[in-house]
DNA sequence: CTTTGTGCAAAGGCTTTGCATGCTT
DNA sequence: AAGCATGCAAAGCCTTTGCACAAAG
């Protein structure tokens, strides 16, 4: 059920994946994976966007790219440390910055370990409304 | 554009959306239109899927109900809870357990307002892998 | 009586999947 | 040569929407 391969494949080295992954590096904020398919096309690469989608979940997966869902449900990617920042989203301009909660993380794993919780994925986006939009 | 209106008129008081309202109060996590749905038929009453979907989203616009997105895209509701606690769900046996992060208000109000951020929406839920789950 | 809510079913949008072919190893 | 990756298109899934009827105010 749950994925205990061993040791899967490592991925191959073919030049959509190459040029997805440019395409997510490029960018510095989040996208969906249309949005990156529309990218690599402006860009000149022809890639089926069902590879997209297909690469940017498996990268996901490998934990090399960050994948949250935006407010309207559509998932969308970003570079990103796989490390600990999280992010604050404005819900109407859709302005993102970077924050950092320092002290969560081991806040969060005492908790979740206190009721027996593991893998813990901490999916934490926070929407508020900017500065420039709630100062007209 | 935004919402603005100054006062519509007010929801009327149908036998659905009363037999929904108590569906949703029953529950103590989160749940989907559907499950919802399901609930309120196997308890007997007849709905249709739409007015469940309609009704839900109504009443979270209205600030009735807490609207998050679980991590496979689908959206579900939750009385909104008076105080500040959260949710840690597993992703395996979907078992929900509340949790405080006390200080984490302050923490985040300080980061936001150092943002410029305002009316933040702490939507914050923990999805992880419960013990009876991962250690079979 | 007028207006809003409900039901059913079809449409919509994002994402996934099947299958044949191409390219990596 | 063998097997994963890719492409295209079709299918899937959750959710929304149109329209006619029933119910609330």
């Amino acid at each position: 059920m749950t994925s205990t391969e061993r040791s899967a494949t490592p991925p191959r080295k073919t030049r959509q994946r190459a040029e997805i992954r440019s395409a997510v590096e490029a960018l510095d904020g989040f996208a969906t994976s249309q949005d990156i398919h529309d990218r690599m096309r402006h860009d000149g690469s022809a890639v089926g966007l069902a590879t997209v989608y297909r690469t940017l979940a498996a990268m996901a997966t490998a934990g090399e790219l960050d994948a949250i869902r935006t407010p309207d449900g559509q998932v969308a990617y970003r570079t990103c440390s796989p490390g600990h920042h999280h992010h604050l989203v404005c819900r109407t301009c859709g302005r993102t910055e970077e924050i950092t909660l320092p002290g969560l993380e081991a806040m969060v794993r005492t908790i979740a370990s206190d009721h027996g919780f593991g893998e813990l994925d901490h999916e934490l986006e926070f929407f508020g409304i900017c500065g420039s939009c709630s100062r007209p």
